[in-house]
DNA sequence: ACCTCGACCTGCAAGC
DNA sequence: TGCTTGCAGGTCGAGG
């Protein structure tokens, strides 16, 4: 479910509950995420302090007083909700189940932090601060999109040579981070490229960007800005930390649109193929 | 080394 | 009404 977007919204939400608060106790109620939570998970994260919230790709990085570091993923299916123990704002809407809260963080201050994951195909990993750099998860991820460091040269240089469609590419998190099935399908319509063109056409011989690569940075990064502005898209299960809607999903222009009119304009109908298993959404008609 | 595909899970909507 | 089927925002690891 959560793209980089998605994530970004959960960490703002988390951050103010979050950081600067002990973390009384953890309770593990499943422990069977992607990987088993540790057995040592609780000793590690009781009395605690959290000293910053942050992003990498689509991971939650939670660095606690103790130099340990909390990494979390949530999956296809993943969320978080933050009650501070106050007002339930939206408690009158109908609650998604607890059969599905796997973690709670019981905070210093009163407010609880619940993971809730139908799918279980969230994880949550301890490791060491002094050791993050040699983690298998993050180690090979790509540069962060939305970072001065990311442009056209730099992600035509990782599209060169790649006989992978475009669109297989774009979704590889070594490529670029955090990019997921919805957003590489608004950027490459965005950018009126064809999902299945070969990834390595955005490049020269050289490997230099061309005009292509150029369209498609500038897509993903405003695709990922307007997404972030909306917090986010809900179609199943994302919601803020508050329990509100992300809107994004309104502002879709392909995606989950088969057999709509072309949202550019160009007279052709969104079509939907698949592609590496997973469903793709274009306009055959004016994505070259 | 690259690439594709199955597997991991639950829930929901559509079709019969 | 129930059953079956397919599909869902991800990604790891096996196999070609």
């Amino acid at each position: 479910m959560p793209e980089l977007p998605e994530v970004e919204t959960v960490r703002r939400g988390l951050a103010p509950a979050m950081e600067g608060v002990r973390v009384d106790k953890v309770e593990v109620r499943h422990r069977g995420l992607r990987w088993p939570i540790a057995k040592d998970f609780e000793k590690r994260i009781n009395g605690q302090t959290v000293t910053s919230v942050g992003r990498r790709a689509k991971y939650l990085i939670v660095d606690l007083s103790s130099g340990d570091v909390l990494v979390m993923h949530l999956g296809m299916s993943g969320s978080f909700r933050v009650n501070d123990g106050k007002i339930a704002k939206y408690h009158h809407e109908k609650s998604k189940s607890e059969t599905h809260d796997h973690v709670v963080f019981h905070m210093s201050n009163g407010a609880t932090v619940t993971f809730n994951d139908p799918r279980r195909f969230g994880s949550m990993k301890l490791v060491t601060r002094a050791k993050i750099d040699e983690e298998p998860l993050l180690s090979g991820i790509g540069p962060e999109p939305l970072g001065n460091q990311f442009d056209a040269a730099m992600l035509a240089a990782a599209c060169a040579g790649k006989k992978t469609s475009l669109k297989a590419a774009l979704l590889d998190q070594r490529v670029v981070a955090g990019l997921g099935n919805i957003y590489v399908c608004e950027a490459l319509f965005r950018a009126r490229l064809s999902p299945k063109r070969q990834a390595s056409t955005i490049a020269d011989r050289k490997g230099q960007p061309n005009a292509h690569a150029i369209a498609l940075v500038d897509a993903i990064k405003a695709v990922l800005h307007d997404a972030i502005k909306a917090g986010g898209s809900s179609l199943r299960d994302h919601r803020r930390a508050d329990g509100s809607l992300g809107d994004f999903q309104h502002n879709f222009l392909v995606y989950d649109r088969e057999g709509e009119p072309c949202p550019g304009g160009c007279k052709g109908t969104v079509k939907r193929i698949v592609q590496n298993g997973r469903s793709t959404f274009y306009c055959p008609a004016c994505q070259k």
